[in-house]
DNA sequence: ACCCAGGGTCATA
DNA sequence: TATGACCATGGG
């Protein structure tokens, strides 16, 4: 597993080159971005986030001391605005609570990620783009995206529980934040590729991978 | 005019 | 446990 998995990643990383994400400044805008990206093309995030950054600081404090109205209305543009108000809220009183984002630094992954859990709106794919891109743990993000990729190469049935596949990708590969981080940009980056049907296009240089059986005397 | 996008919660059976 | 309804904008 940990050998095909390499194979992928490489192939993505020859075909579409360091995705170099997060696309956000600092840690806290990388968390409202992974609420506002809930179900949601991420150009619609982009100007719901440059309204937020153009009327406020972006911090928790700042945010909780709007008005439901208007901070429903800046983020308007990323869809679901008042769900999503409702999410921001509870995750700017999570951290508020926790004593600010460098305490919760020091806590270690496995509780940090149960607590993000805790919070409603916070779900396991919006919990692990925190925990990886903002908190810099290594936590391989499953998405849809990785669903689809995987299953098309036959290395997974695709419907698996979120945390049995996290946990397969986690236990195939290294703890190495760098390659989390690298992966999962590049499975998004991928999945944003139309085949143009001609052969040798990126999308397929990357899909047509045959999965190599092993040899029966091979152990 | 349709379709779906970097999900998650809640009510129901 | 497992479906289904619901949330809503904007680009292709």
């Amino acid at each position: 597993m940990r050998r095909i998995l390499e194979t992928v990643y490489s192939r993505l990383l020859k075909a579409y080159g360091p995705q170099n994400w997060w696309p956000a400044e600092e840690p806290f805008e990388v968390m409202v971005g992974a609420v506002l990206t809930q179900n949601t093309a991420w150009l619609n995030v982009e100007k719901a986030i440059s309204n937020l950054k153009q009327m406020h600081e972006l911090d928790a404090a700042e945010l909780l001391d709007l008005g439901d109205d208007e901070l429903a209305e800046l983020i308007r543009p990323s869809g679901y605005f008042n769900v999503k108000t409702r999410r921001l809220k509870n995750l700017c009183q999570w951290i508020i609570e926790a004593g600010g984002l460098a305490a919760l630094s020091g806590t270690d992954t496995a509780t940090l990620r149960e607590s993000l859990l805790s919070i409603n709106g916070i779900g396991p794919e919006t919990a692990d783009d925190i925990l990886l891109y903002a908190f810099e743990r290594p936590v391989f993000v499953i998405d849809v995206y990785t669903r689809r990729l995987f299953s098309r190469l036959g290395l997974i049935r695709g419907d698996e529980d979120y945390e049995t596949l996290r946990h397969l990708f986690e236990s195939a590969l290294p703890d190495n934040v760098p390659l989390y981080n690298e992966y999962h940009a590049l499975i998004v980056r991928h999945a944003k590729e139309k085949c143009s049907q001609a052969r040798n296009c990126r999308h397929c240089q990357v899909e047509s991978i045959t999965v190599q059986h092993r040899p029966f005397n091979a152990g």
